[in-house]
DNA sequence: ATCGAACTGTACCGAGAGTCCACTTGACCG
DNA sequence: CGGTCAAGTGGACTCTCGGTACAGTTCGAT
């Protein structure tokens, strides 16, 4: 999300550019902590310009995570797709993917930006019911996702453990956000990528024939 | 953290009173949301009697996040020593302390009460260097005391994978904040839980000899 | 020309953080 | 018994921030 409008368009799409600053602030700081002043300055409109496109705050937090519920989606879709191309067999497809998100990860400068989900997870004053359920939705969206992902790898592969196929379907997000915390407090670029990378050892040996397994 | 003074003492010892109303309050909310008119009311105290204890909400973040860190680690050390004796194999003392651990989680009736570190990472404008590098110190300080205990086991035990022993440290505290927040979001008690015991099928099958492994 | 979407600017409200300070209360101490 | 000190009370005030209200402006499309 993304440009409606081309490149070519100058067009500034205040609500878009008032997003961009909003969420780059609340990954930096949070949503309590990012005021609507200092949106404002920083997107050069005025206040009533800002109460325009959003009613009050609670709105542009719901717009901020809706969209970025959508790239995630989005995201995941290409790289599982992409490494769904480059193997058919689903296990190889997973752990090709993993290792996609990871190296993507890994070109970032700055490491992964953080997530609004879990930015709003421990601030509740702001948020209503909406929001949450929103919240809700996405978190067992991916649960659903990445277990029906195993659930196919199973098909094809013996587990070595008995599966828990929420709780593993659950991993991939969890690890990644745990992951996160964990950066924005050690400050360290790559620690997202090494517990992607983590997880992808546990899948392999999860399912993967005891003896041999190259990739 | 913890009785100084024994259940017989009924001192009500205010600086206690008001870190444990806040920290629930913090835990369910989150620092910002959380105003000190609240606390002083639930305390039954008065402004000037908070400002007394705290010198501003910082110093009470402070505090809360120092009393976290130090009850956090003397659990780790119970559930981990308990482990350690039950079973003088590093790896079997490490697999019965994950278990003791999701099960200890299980036996909370609403799940893992959540991380003031967490809580802290998302919200930055409150926070001064001090808070931060506390933080990390506790972070670097877990990484330290499970990577020293992966090393144990690898000298007993070879790794079917290589190992990124850092990585690998950092995954049980990165595990467990990365559940919290799904449980936070999802409402499910059992999220953390779930999530260690995957964590403990990772190290089972890291370390374990190919074929046969009862425990 | 004119209509409506996308604003600007100002004034105002209430909540919450934080400061200052003068005053009380109760325990212990000599 | 009087003094002292930690642990408060209570009120007045300042500032920032979210949010409301609303009158007026700008500008592109029909």
């Amino acid at each position: 999300m993304d440009s409606r409008y081309s490149s070519m368009t100058v067009k500034p799409d205040t609500r878009t550019l008032i997003m961009d600053i909003a969420e780059k602030a609340v990954l930096e700081k949070g949503f309590e902590a990012t005021s609507i002043d200092e949106i404002v300055v920083a997107a050069h409109i005025s206040r009533g310009g800002f109460f325009y496109h959003f009613k009050d705050k609670n709105a542009l937090a719901r717009a901020l995570i809706e969209r970025y519920i959508d790239a995630e989606n989005a995201l995941f879709d290409d790289i599982f797709g992409r490494a769904r191309e480059l193997n058919d067999d689903p296990l190889h497809a997973m752990l090709i993917g993993l290792k996609l998100l990871a190296e993507m990860l890994d070109d970032l400068p700055n490491g992964h930006p953080g997530c609004v989900i879990a930015a709003a997870a421990y601030q509740d004053r702001l948020f209503d019911r909406g929001v949450r359920e929103m919240n809700r939705r996405a978190i067992l969206g991916w649960r659903a996702r990445f277990r029906a992902m195993f659930e196919e790898i199973a098909k094809v592969y013996t587990p070595r453990e008995p599966l828990d196929l929420n709780a593993l379907g659950d991993m991939v997000s969890g690890v990644v956000e745990g992951a996160i915390v964990l950066q924005r407090v050690l400050g360290e670029r790559q620690t997202v990528s090494a517990q992607i990378m983590q997880l992808r050892t546990y899948v392999k040996l999860l399912f993967a024939p005891p003896m041999q397994m190259d990739h």
